[in-house]
DNA sequence: CAACTAAATGCAAAAAGTTCGCATTTAAAT
DNA sequence: ATTTAAATGCGAACTTTTTGCATTTAGTTG
């Protein structure tokens, strides 16, 4: 028990040292706490997993580098404040409830296939894409 | 000329009307700037556009208004500020420089095929859905 | 492993971006 | 022309995010 959690934590302080960021604690929590959720985190609930001994600022700076170090993905929904999660899959994406904000993921995404048609079209070189659904789940169809 | 502007004038009106809102100076100009412009745009655009005769609390309210309504589309890219344009079409997307953040139009999308499958996986059901590329753009592809 | 350096942190303060309450004005219905 | 509900302007407040600076820490070097 203890054992593992040990090893992966190690892991993690590889991977963040391989992508040339030191291996903070507070750090090594986020990613481990990122890398359990099963969906998209605000900063707002980072800092309550954290039990809130992680300062704020202290947070932004490391979700934004980590950001840029493609560690994390940024995505921005539309309730007007950013969400993160562990960048394991490519081409993933969410449905959100905008009765009670439920994110769900959506695995197979076939957007990837326009993009050579796209960059053709508009001349950019596209790098990433964001595809998000908005609807009503199922719980709050009932209401 | 001024007939013209005059005549568009009043069908702007009458639409707000038409969607059960007062037909305001205000509204009346962002609308019509939102339906000339060639891309989304910020709440700061528009500002400086009406000529910073608007008050911002007033177009946050308009914005808003207008959005439920579903006569404006609100669009979160990634600087973390809302993107408003007008809700011509259906199913139209954009692809966003990361160095500039110059914006520009896709048309075609082929995301709504996907839509009825989603529906039943999820037990969602599905409302609307927002499809952004990002990438770099050919002038800035040159530097 | 002690000493060092660049990177990361905590704090408080400030910037952005957005919302709210309330008195006043305006659109449109009567 | 009068009336009323909706919209506006203003300032203040609130939320989210960023910054400057002094202090601490991770990882390196001798």
């Amino acid at each position: 028990m203890k054992k593992t959690q040990k090893i992966s934590e190690e892991a993690l302080k590889r991977f963040l040292r391989s992508k040339g960021l030191k291996a903070t604690s507070d750090r090594v929590t986020l990613l481990a706490i990122l890398k359990k959720s099963i969906k998209p985190l605000t900063i707002e609930a980072l800092h309550t997993k954290c039990v809130s001994t992680i300062n704020r600022a202290t947070l932004y700076r490391n979700m934004a580098a980590m950001s840029q170090r493609d560690i994390v993905r940024k995505i921005e929904f539309r309730h007007g404040h950013a969400h993160y999660e562990f960048r394991q899959q490519e081409d993933h994406h969410h449905v959100v409830c905008v009765k009670c904000d439920r994110i769900e993921d959506v695995q197979d995404c076939s957007v990837s296939e326009l993009i050579p048609k796209l960059s053709q079209k508009t001349n950019f070189f596209i790098q990433e894409h964001s595809l998000e659904f908005f609807g009503v789940c199922s719980s709050c169809k009932k209401i």
